[in-house]
DNA sequence: ACCCAGGGTAACT
DNA sequence: AGTTACCATGGG
């Protein structure tokens, strides 16, 4: 399956290195490949135009980016408030993925006083270990695969003390105590409070798997950067213009200090009163 | 040697 | 209810 799609509003390098993923990388020829859900998915931004190569359905190629939402409309409401229009200005071809919520929840697990490099190594090792090998690399591994694992046998990773958690989720999803569809179902409170149930799952980490596998675009989570970046322009928290939508806030702000070099290079004066 | 990284837990006030 | 040391590992 090929779709082509106009680039109005995705941009495929924002949205694959916003750190909402760990799987994606750039090849020399600059098109961009991972493994999705079994299946390879390539996608090359040529000028404009993007295409995206999968064996996978087009439906769920749809679904996995998000192609039916127009992140226009979140722009254009953003962008009401000076702070986050310059970080639309900035990130705006950034989509909020559908991830698959085992690889997402062990991901943020791993992700939790970490930094994105090597949250990319020891996931990219957890597959190398445990996942199944197929044309150009290795799926991450299913639930069932990893049945049983401890923290002893993760210790390949090296992922220091999160091994106990990872194995503690595994064991929590194989178990049934952790069923997605019903986190799903789920408003945001319950649906939080369920995860929080698997040691090394807080809130931070809990409102990354609801906003990048389940979509909840109202989870808001608050890493280190949107803590600074909150302290500063919205100390009485996010402007009514994100209601609804704060996750997607959220995930601009998020790039748009990384990729400034932090709080030092944002405009200041933008700070306004809610 | 010290500090920090897409935090959470347990043990304190 | 709100603070704080500690947790493994690796890079700056």
């Amino acid at each position: 399956m090929k779709i082509k799609v106009k680039k109005t509003n995705f941009d495929p390098k924002q949205t694959f290195f916003c750190g909402q993923c760990f799987r994606w990388r750039e090849l020399e020829n600059g098109a961009f490949s991972a493994i999705v859900s079994g299946k390879t998915i390539t996608v090359t931004d040529d000028c404009g135009e993007i295409e995206i190569a999968s064996e996978h359905t087009r439906d769920f190629l749809e679904n996995y980016f998000d192609l039916k939402t127009d992140y226009g409309e979140y722009i254009r409401k953003f962008s009401t408030d000076p702070t986050l229009k310059a970080a639309c200005e900035n990130s705006s071809g950034i989509r909020i993925l559908r991830q698959e919520p085992f690889e997402t929840l062990l991901s943020f697990i791993i992700s939790q006083n970490n930094n994105i490099p090597r949250i990319t190594g020891i996931i990219d090792r957890l597959c190398g270990e445990f996942g199944k090998e197929i044309d150009g690399g290795h799926t991450f591994p299913s639930a069932e695969s990893l049945r049983g694992v401890t923290a002893e046998d993760l210790a390949p990773l090296r992922a220091g003390f999160r091994a106990k958690y990872l194995a503690d989720a595994v064991s929590r999803v194989n178990s049934g105590e952790i069923e997605f569809s019903e986190i799903d179902a789920m408003p945001l409170d319950k649906a939080r409070e369920r995860l929080k149930q698997i040691k090394g799952v807080g809130d931070k980490v809990a409102d990354c798997v609801l906003l990048f596998a389940f979509h909840k675009l109202d989870a808001f989570p608050k890493d280190v950067w949107v803590k600074r970046l909150m302290n500063e322009f919205y100390p009485n928290g996010l402007p009514k213009c994100t209601e609804g939508a704060e996750g997607v806030a959220q995930q601009y702000l998020f790039d748009y200090v990384r990729n400034n070099g932090g709080l030092n290079n944002v405009d200041k004066s933008l700070t306004v009163e809610n």
